[in-house]
DNA sequence: CCTGATATACTCAATTTGAGTATAAGCGAG
DNA sequence: CTCGCTTATACTCAAATTGAGTATATCAGG
C-alpha cells in the first residue's frame, strides 16, 4: 500500500493544549494564528498551541506541554488533563509524501483563569462558541439552527445512497442534534461535529476533500462557526464535551473561577459551558447542600442590587463524599 | 523492543488492548505470557496484547489495534474505545541507552464475548481481580484489605518526612480507599493503583526501583495481586475505572452479553464490573423503566427456581432519551 | 420612601431512590 | 401430590431529590 523507501518512515509525535477559560460568561480557548499544515493553498488559520515531542525531553508528556505552553503563551497551566491522541494517517502530514512520516497529536485539556498577562506572544483568547455555535444553547437554539443547519442536514440525509444508509443518517442526526423527538444531549459535542464533518457541512471537510484531490463544489454558504487548522477544531470538540461530562461528577469549574466568588458568578460559568441556562434557586440549593462551597463572611457589592456573598470552594469535599461537581437537571440514570 | 542506533533519537508507538469479557459472573481480561520488557532478569509475565504502530500501515490507530488483535488472538473486537496514551520516559525501554528511543502506549479499552475461539495462540482470559483483588467488594472489603492493604497504607503515611507531607499521604489514602470517613469510589481505579505503586505496595514498584538501580528492600510479604509486565496493570486499572464509570450513563454492558439474557445475568454483568451487589428489584425496576430492555416472550428455565424471561437490549434507546446505562445507587449529584 | 435590581429563603407537588414484603412458578425429595 | 427450596416478578412505602415557583431581604438611585 505504501512506498517505503530507505529507512522506515518515521513517527513524529505533537502536544496540542486545549486551554480554556471563561469570562464574562463566554468560555474561551486559547489560539494562535499561525499557517495551516492541512491547507496546501497556505493561507493562515487559527490553531491551537502545538509543540512537538522532545523524545529525550522531559521525562512525562505533561511536564512537556506545560513547558512550551509556558514558552509559547507565559501561562502556568494549573488543571490539566489528557483527551485523546489522534492518529490517522493523512491527518496532517500536508508536504510530506505519503509514507514518509506519521503524525500523532496528544491532545491535553487544561483550564485556566485567563490572566491578563497570559496572552503573551500572539496567543488570542476566543470565544469557543466561535467555532462551535450550535453548541450555545443558552438562549434557545440558535437562531440558525432551525433555519440552516437542519434542513442542510436533511439533505445530507436525503442524499444517502441507499434506504440504510439514509436510516443511517437519519438516526445519527436525530441523537446527536435531539431531532425526531430524541432529547439534546449536551456531552455530544464531538459526535456533533464529526457529523458535520462528515456531512461536508464544515469548511474542514472541503479542505481536506481539496487536499486529498476531490473535486467538489465549494459549499455556497457555509455553515455558522470559525475554521480552525489541521484538525484542531475537532480538538477542540472533544474538548468541551470532556468538560461538559464531567463538570457534573468532579468539581472541576473551580479551577476556572477566582478564589472567591459569588454563586451567581458560579452558575454563570457552568452555564457557559454546559450551554444550557439553569434554575437560580435549585442550583444554589444544590451547591450548598452538597457541601461545595462555603460562605466567607464577605460580600460582592457590585452586584447591582442586593449584595450577594461571596463564597469559596470547600476542597475538603475532594475528601469526603463524592465529590459531585455541579449537577446539571436531567442527569439521573431514568 | 528494537534498539536502533545513529540518528536522533527516536519515538516508537505501541497499541496495547485491555480486552475485557465476563463470565461467571468473573470479569476477565485477555492476556499473553512473555518477556517482561521492564525486567532486566527477564522473567516471564502477564502481558497485555501489544503490537508496533506500522506508521505506513492502516489508515486509523483503531483499525490497526483491531488488525493485530486479530492476528494474535483470533478474535474480532466489537466495541473499541481509546483510553489513555502512556508517555513517561523511562516506562519500558529497558535495554536501550537513555535517550535513544522513547516508547509511547496508546491503549484501548476493548469488550468482548469470550467465544471459546478467543483464546488462540497463548492468549488467556485472566481474572482481572486476580491483579487488582481491592477492586471486588462483592461480599464485602475483602479479607486482607484491613488485615494488610490498610496497615501498609499507614505504614506509608506515617513514614512521610514532614507533615505537610503526611497530611498529603492521608488525604489521598482515604479519598483512594475510602478510609477515616470517606466514602469508597468505585471509579477511582486507577488513583488507587497509583497510590498503591507510589507506596511501593505492589511489586511493579519494586521491580521499577530495582532498574532504575535504587536499592530497596524486597517487600518482605507483597499484597495479594498478581502484577503484570511493563506498565500493564497500569493500563488494566484505566481500563476498569473506564468501564465503570461508562457503564451507568451509556449502555454498554450489553457488549458483553449474548443477544437474549434474563435480567439477573445483566445485573451480574454489572455487579462483577463495577464490584458491588445490587438490589435485585430495584435493578429490575431502572432497567425496565429506562427502557433499555424489552421482553422476549421466551424464558430461560435453568435458573434452579422460577423460569426467568429473556430480554434483548433495546437499541432504539440509542436513538431515544439520553441512552442511561444501568444506573449504580448512590451517583445523583448529591 | 419608591423603583428596580439581584440575593436568598421557603414551599410544594412530582419523581426517584432505597429497602422491603408479597406472590408466582419452577424443581426435587419424600 | 405436596412440602420446601429456589429464583422471578409485582407491589408498597417512606425518605430523598428535583423542578418550578412564591416570598422576602437588601442594596443603589432617584
Amino acid at each position: 500500500m505504501t512506498v517505503r523507501r530507505r529507512d522506515p518512515p518515521r513517527i513524529e509525535v505533537g502536544l496540542n493544549a486545549v486551554i480554556v477559560a471563561v469570562t464574562d460568561h463566554r468560555p474561551r480557548v486559547l489560539t494562535l494564528p499561525g499557517p495551516d499544515p492541512a491547507d496546501p493553498g497556505g493561507g493562515t488559520a487559527d490553531l491551537l498551541p502545538y509543540g512537538p515531542l522532545d523524545p529525550g525531553g522531559d521525562r512525562t508528556l505533561d511536564l512537556t506541554l506545560r513547558g512550551w505552553v509556558r514558552a509559547q503563551t507565559r501561562l502556568d497551566l494549573g488543571y490539566v488533563e489528557q483527551l485523546y491522541t489522534f492518529g490517522d494517517r493523512g491527518r496532517l502530514e500536508g508536504g510530506a509524501p505519503d509514507g514518509e512520516v506519521r503524525t500523532l497529536s496528544v491532545a491535553y485539556l487544561a483550564l485556566a483563569r485567563e490572566s491578563g498577562s497570559g496572552s503573551a506572544a500572539r496567543a488570542r483568547w476566543k470565544e469557543i462558541y466561535a467555532y462551535l455555535p450550535w453548541e450555545d444553547g443558552r438562549e434557545g437554539r440558535p437562531d440558525f439552527f432551525d433555519r440552516v443547519l437542519v434542513p442542510r442536514l436533511e439533505r445530507w440525509i436525503d442524499a444517502a445512497p441507499n434506504r440504510r444508509e439514509r436510516e443511517e443518517r437519519r438516526d445519527r442526526a436525530a441523537v446527536g442534534f435531539g431531532l425526531y423527538g430524541s432529547d439534546w444531549d449536551g456531552d455530544r459535542v464531538l459526535e456533533r461535529y464529526e457529523l458535520l464533518y462528515g456531512a461536508g457541512l464544515v469548511q474542514e471537510a472541503d479542505r481536506d476533500r481539496r487536499r486529498a484531490g476531490v473535486s467538489c463544489e465549494a459549499d455556497p454558504a457555509p455553515l455558522p462557526g470559525r475554521p480552525m487548522g489541521a484538525d484542531h477544531r475537532r480538538m477542540l470538540a472533544t474538548a468541551l464535551g470532556r468538560i461538559r461530562g464531567k463538570i457534573r461528577y468532579r468539581p472541576v469549574v473551580f479551577e476556572l473561577l477566582p478564589p472567591r466568588f459569588t454563586l451567581l458568578q458560579l452558575q454563570r460559568v457552568v452555564e457557559a459551558l454546559s450551554g444550557v441556562e439553569l434554575h437560580k434557586q435549585n442550583f444554589r440549593r444544590l451547591v450548598e447542600r452538597g457541601g461545595l462551597v462555603e460562605g466567607t463572611g464577605e460580600v460582592e457589592s457590585r452586584t447591582g442590587g442586593r449584595p450577594a456573598e461571596l463564597f469559596r470552594f470547600r476542597r475538603e469535599v475532594l475528601r469526603e463524599r463524592r465529590a459531585p461537581g455541579v449537577g446539571l437537571p436531567g442527569i439521573g440514570s431514568g
